[in-house]
DNA sequence: ATTTATAATGATAATCATTTTCATTGTATA
DNA sequence: TATACAATGAAAATGATTATCATTATAAAT
């Protein structure tokens, strides 16, 4: 029973890395122990993570991996179109798996002005979905533009900010 | 008749003069030649500027005013609300006069993710706002979040950059 | 006009995230 | 097992932005 069960996470971490593998493989590049433990540092969290974040999550059970592979592997995943490279305004990148890849469903951010804290929100993703739409094909139409993707986001005191300021 | 305009546009000048040190005076800053330079800077063009930008465009006039001041009328400017900070990618924030003190319309932006061409747009203002009302009341109620702003943006290539890739 | 308090400035140095360099190591394939 | 080349780490370089500090400009009061 447990073997069984063993074996299922084993075969699902294999079968997962055999995926990675071979979209990297497709594009001339290997997957390294770095590199996987990078993108499965991305995988379990739904924080948006700085690569100096991801550089200390690693350290203690991979002490030999450089910040210089971190930042050389998150350009390689935003290049390929794996993660999404953001800036929220506190001077550094900070990344998410991107689509099809995370585990998080369509969303945009709701970022707080005095504490940087970010919420991911779903809502109204139908409407928007229309809008975007339209204002797309018109844009693309008008200035003869390629469109490939978008940003929405919302800016704003959260719940917490809020108060303190009334202290 | 040509006195009377000169003395028109003297009176335009001054009238603005008059406005922008009020302004400031109302937190206590003074408006001086540099300041009143970088806004004028700002308001004389609709291209969406870096420090570096104003710096060198200023220079010939005004050898005197350094790159330090730039950077820090900039921060105060955006403090007060009377421009906005953007990043669009290259690694250097660009600045624009915000909506009421601008020339420019409502409008967002539209990215050329290869030659970083940015291209103002002004279609769908009214259904876009109208998603944003709801969104915007719905977050705000959902997240306790007092919302202050948006961002709303498009990537893709422009026209001549679509064309490059086909060559 | 002169004084006074303080805001503004420029030159310079310091910061700090990100990139580059380069010598070394790991890995897939013949 | 040899070969070609991708990947890596350490260290230096880069480049935008910020902090420091001594000096200068300015508004308001005398």
């Amino acid at each position: 029973m447990e073997a069984i069960s063993i074996n299922k996470f084993k075969g699902n971490a294999m079968r997962n890395r055999c995926q990675w593998r071979k979209r990297l493989k497709g594009r001339g590049y290997r997957l390294t122990i770095s590199r996987e433990a990078i993108i499965n540092a991305l995988r379990s969290t739904d924080k948006h993570l700085s690569a100096e974040d991801i550089y200390l999550t690693l350290h203690s059970k991979y002490p030999e991996i450089g910040l210089t592979t971190i930042y050389r592997t998150l350009e390689l995943l935003d290049q390929m179109g794996i993660i999404s490279k953001f800036d929220f305004g506190d001077s550094r990148a900070r990344y998410e798996l991107s689509g099809d890849y995370g585990n998080k469903a369509h969303h945009h951010h709701l970022i707080c002005t005095n504490c940087l804290k970010i919420i991911d929100y779903t809502d109204f993703i139908d409407d928007e979905l229309e809008l975007l739409n339209k204002t797309q094909k018109e844009l693309s139409g008008k200035y003869n533009f390629d469109i490939t993707g978008h940003l929405i986001r919302f800016y704003g005191l959260c719940d917490e900010c809020k108060e303190e300021k009334n202290t």
